[in-house]
DNA sequence: CTCTTTATTGCACACGTGTGCGGCAAAGTC
DNA sequence: GACTTTGCCGCACACGTGTGCAATAAAGAG
């Protein structure tokens, strides 16, 4: 791999020459600038960005803290991120935490080394347990959708209040009066918040909230299903359920199926999220679209304003879109 | 960020001397090096891994090429991947291709620049178009479940003949002999793989391959629903489809729900992939788990080995798993 | 006491790139 | 012709780290 002196003694002139005439330096002759970079092209010149970065102290790098990136909601926020990123020239550097904490040590000591320019932290449960760590680096940091953005300047996430109304507003609009909750587990502020729009919907409404429709899941099919069984067998069960997320749906969904109840003609379910799943569910999922992609580049926009020395907006709530599908409808006959 | 000639200074050393300190290198006595390190830990230090990679010439860092990162597929397999860099302390740094060959050459090109120690490839469709440009530079490349592993040393796949052939065969067990497949585009060698072992299954029961019960697809829901619809307008349609990937077999579903066709006693579906869709279809499908993650940390493995100057397999083909489900059932009676 | 061995540290250079400043020749000015 | 300006290029240093080799001091051997 050659490097700018080995150009430089192929054509008889001094390194600093090669630099200048790679960069379009006015400094050089432009027949001297001309031979030299037919060298470089010839003998397969490739600037070492790790040399630049040394003496740039930059290196247009960004690392990209996941929970884990298997999660396709988490893959379509990298995407938007990486899109944007690879805009402007920047690399991203990808770390999987797992949500282990000696692990999301080692990742940002990585960071450290490698001295990245910024930081992204996409997390649904996690960031809070950064905290101390990654404030104690001068680097800029951006959060996603993190539970607990309390110590943090930057950050992006959906208006979840808004969305969660829209969709309960949804429900009501179609009939609904006894409409139930799963939620995940309690402490999420984005839990908080759809639950806070929920109460909203039904309060506009003038409708009372029941305590015994609000369970708790864990954002996960299994506590869904277990969740939605624990309000089929209620006395005078719900006629819609708006759950967390699609995940938490998708378990209900299973519940309904075993007790042989139609979707929607039996029950509602309306969901949040919008996975790629939820269009091939039978029936598909009513749900709440969020725009994960543009949160991914919402946030890396945030971080490359920072890098620039600009003062970019500190938190920003994009909305959600409310998705109909077929898992919402009218209520059937109260039993 | 302090450097090691900043804590030189305050310990009254050369550089050279911290340097070594910090190696627990033998030649610096133990209570200069024991002052040196709690000087160095009290002053914050992170080692500079740019600098580092500028005199060792190697960064310890490895490109990861994806279609895109959205796809849960890839991300499954680029978490194995990265959970078996970070055990070797190597970093990924990720970039989306978009199957856009301009894009492909940026992206290598930035590779090229941060002279990263070796190359993954993870892609369905492309791999052919890199070829020459990859191959080019000399950093060790491993595909990953490639089209066109041709003019590559290194790859990871899965055993598409066998998995196929089992599958089918499971198909052929429960009673079926009208057995259909949807392919994907002509060309791709996992089309091809796939085909030969729905064939060679058939055949080892005799049972000659009806061109009429061949059909493509494009491995997308939309392409399945319409081969569906033609299989099922046959005069004496399928008992049971083989679908050549999930995403297929949701088209499948689909079409075959619109006709009233009940799943599995009307009408058998077989996939591939396990994709977590797959769990909550109603009914879930039978289909064929990949070793998504486990194909990304072999990758990574062989690319370590290769880094380490050592000689690894060349060609792994990873068995695919038969994973059944409700979707596939004894065939009803022949209308 | 002298010579040799051992332990510890510093000097100097390398890695590849960028850049301020000085040098030098050609061209222009009077 | 002497001086200034302009254009072009090289010298030398910086960035942070690693390492071969020399230097120095201490310790041991005779």
């Amino acid at each position: 791999m050659p490097s700018i002196k080995d150009i430089a003694r192929k054509a008889g002139v001094s390194h600093s020459t090669v630099s200048r005439a790679l960069h379009n330096s006015p400094l050089i002759g432009p027949e001297t600038a001309a031979r030299i970079r037919a060298i470089a092209k010839r003998s397969g010149y490739v600037p070492s960005a790790v040399a630049r970065s040394l003496v740039s102290r930059t290196t247009r790098t960004v690392g990209v803290v996941v929970t884990t990136i298997a999660d396709p909601f988490i893959g379509e926020v990298v995407e938007g991120i990486e899109s944007m990123a690879n805009e402007h020239r920047y690399s991203v550097i990808l770390a999987n935490s797992h949500a282990d904490p000696e692990l999301e040590i080692k990742v940002v000591d990585s960071f450290s080394e490698r001295r990245v320019d910024g930081i992204l932290v996409t997390a649904s449960r996690v960031g809070a347990l950064h905290g101390k760590r990654l404030a104690g680096t001068n680097v800029p940091i951006v959060l996603i959708n993190n539970q607990h953005p309390g110590d943090f300047v930057h950050s992006v996430g959906i208006d979840n209040i808004a969305a969660s109304r829209a969709i309960v507003t949804h429900l009501l609009e179609l009939g609904h009066r006894r409409i139930a909750y799963i939620g995940d587990r309690l402490g999420y502020q984005s839990d908080t918040e759809r639950f806070s729009g929920y109460r909203a919907a039904l309060k506009s409404r003038r409708i009372p909230v029941h305590a015994e429709l609000v369970v708790r899941g864990d954002g996960k099919p299994v506590e869904g299903e277990r969740a939605a069984n624990q309000l089929f067998q209620l006395g005078h069960p719900p006629t819609a359920i708006f759950c967390y997320n699609d995940m938490t749906a998708l378990g209900v969904l299973r519940a309904a199926g075993d007790r042989g109840l139609r979707v929607p003609d039996d029950i509602s379910i309306a969901a949040f999220d919008d996975l790629p799943v939820t269009s091939y569910t039978s029936p598909p999922l009513t749900t709440i679209r969020q725009p994960k992609q543009d949160m991914g580049r919402r946030a890396m926009s945030i971080l490359i304003q920072l890098l620039n020395g600009e003062k970019p907006e500190s938190r920003i709530k994009l909305p959600g879109e409310l998705i109909v599908r077929g898992s919402t409808g009218p209520p059937g006959r109260i039993p």
